[in-house]
DNA sequence: CGTCTATTTGAATGTACTCAAAAGCGGTGG
DNA sequence: CCACCGCTTTTGAGTACATTCAAATAGACG
C-alpha cells in the first residue's frame, strides 16, 4: 500500500544506487507526506530551512528577493525534483532565499533529523545525495554561462525547450524572474518569435 | 616530512571531519603532487576531466568558450581551493569547459580511480566531498542571482570585496569574462569609481 | 458581469557593447 | 640604456539590447 505512493519516488533513487528492500524501507520510513496548497510559502529569509523534499505532484520555485523587492527566480521545482535549500538546511544557517508554491503540491519531505539518521545509518546514501548536489552544480554552472554569454532571446528559447511544460503551468513574470528579464522584455521577446 | 607538506592540505579537510593518522596516511597516500608551469591548459573542451586537484599555491581558471570564441569564465582557484569539472571527472562525461593555469601552480591531484578508491575505502570522505560540493553549490546560486540581479559596476564591487587579491594577479579581461562584462567596460567602471 | 491579476504595447531612457585607434607597460635584444 | 615588440588597458563615437513608466488590453474567477 505505503510502498506504492513511494514507487517513482524510489525508481528516482535507484539510478544512483541499489537498494536492499531493508533500506527502502529504512528510507521511506524517514520520509513524511505533506500536501500543501498553491502560493504557499515554506521558507522565508532569514529562517532555517527545516525540509529537504522530494516532489510528488506540483509546482515550488526558490527566489531571491533583493534590496528593491524585486525577485530573481533561482529554480523551478516539479514532479520528481528535490527542493531545499542546502546551504541553510545543511550548514544551519538562515537562507537569503524564500520557497513557495506555485500549485497544489505533494512532497516528501525530510526535517534536518531524519535526514542526518539516514545518513549515519545507511552511508550509502551519503554517496547518493552527493551525487544529486553535484548534478545540481553542474546545472546551475551551466545556467550561469548561459546568463552571461547568451541574449534574453537566447535564454528564453533554451528555457523553452528545456522545460517545455513550465510556461503552461507558471505565470510568464515568473519565467522573467528566472532569466532575467523583465516582464516587459519576456512578452516583447514572444512577440517577435510569433511574428517569425 | 612527507607530513609536512601536507599540512594547510590536511587543515582544510579537517573543517569538515576529523581523521585518524591512518586516514590521513590514506588520504596523503593517494595524491600526487603536480608542478605546472603558467598558461598550461590542464582540460580542453570534449575531453574527460582525469583530475580532481588541490590547489597548493597558484592560480587556475574554469572558463567556457561559446561558438563565437567568446570565453566565459567559471570560476578562478587559488591557494587552499579544489578545482575540476565535477560533471566530467565524476560522470566520466567530455567537459564543456576548459582549464588553465594563470601562474606557476602547485597542486596535489586525484585521478578518478584514487579519488574512487579513497571513497570507497573511507565513506567518511564521501560526506567530507559532499559538503564541498555543497558550499560550492550554494557559492554558485549565490552568484547567479547577483549576475541576474545588479549592475556591472555592483557586481566588479562585490567581486574585489571577496577577491581583494585576484586584480593584482590576474589580467582584468579575464575579471571581465567571470564578471560577463566586456573588457572595455570593465575599464570604464573602473576610471568612473576611481574619480568619485 | 465586474474585479483583480497578468500581459501587451508605446515612448523615452539607460546600460553596456562593438569597433577602431591610441596609450601604457613589460620584457628582450641590440 | 634605449628601442622595439607584443600584449593589455584606455578612450571615443556610434549602436544595440533591454529597462522603466504608464496606459491599454486580455484573462480568470467568483
Amino acid at each position: 500500500m505505503k510502498r506504492l505512493m513511494y514507487e517513482t519516488f524510489l525508481k528516482s533513487i535507484s539510478k544512483f544506487t541499489t537498494l536492499t528492500e531493508g533500506e527502502k524501507l529504512l528510507f521511506t520510513s524517514m520520509l513524511d507526506f505533506r500536501s500543501i496548497p498553491k502560493k504557499t510559502i515554506l521558507l522565508r529569509e532569514g529562517e532555517i530551512c527545516q525540509f529537504e523534499g522530494y516532489i510528488q505532484k506540483g509546482c515550488v520555485r526558490i527566489f531571491y528577493m533583493n534590496e528593491n523587492g524585486c525577485e530573481v527566480t533561482l529554480c523551478f521545482a516539479v514532479e520528481d525534483w528535490w527542493v531545499t535549500d542546502f546551504d541553510s538546511f545543511y550548514e544551519r544557517k538562515p537562507s537569503i532565499f524564500f520557497i513557495e508554491t506555485l500549485e497544489d503540491t505533494e512532497m516528501y519531505v525530510f526535517t534536518p533529523a531524519t535526514k542526518e539518521k539516514l545518513l549515519t545509518s545507511v552511508p550509502k546514501f551519503e554517496r547518493v545525495f552527493r551525487l544529486l548536489v553535484q548534478r545540481n552544480l553542474s546545472a546551475v554552472q551551466k545556467r550561469l554561462v548561459t546568463t552571461i554569454s547568451k541574449t534574453a532571446t537566447e535564454r528564453y528559447l533554451e528555457f523553452i525547450k528545456m522545460y517545455p511544460s513550465l510556461p503552461l503551468r507558471v505565470p510568464q513574470y515568473y519565467i522573467a524572474s528566472y532569466l532575467g528579464v523583465s516582464p516587459t522584455f519576456i512578452s516583447r521577446i514572444r512577440k517577435r518569435l510569433s511574428t517569425k
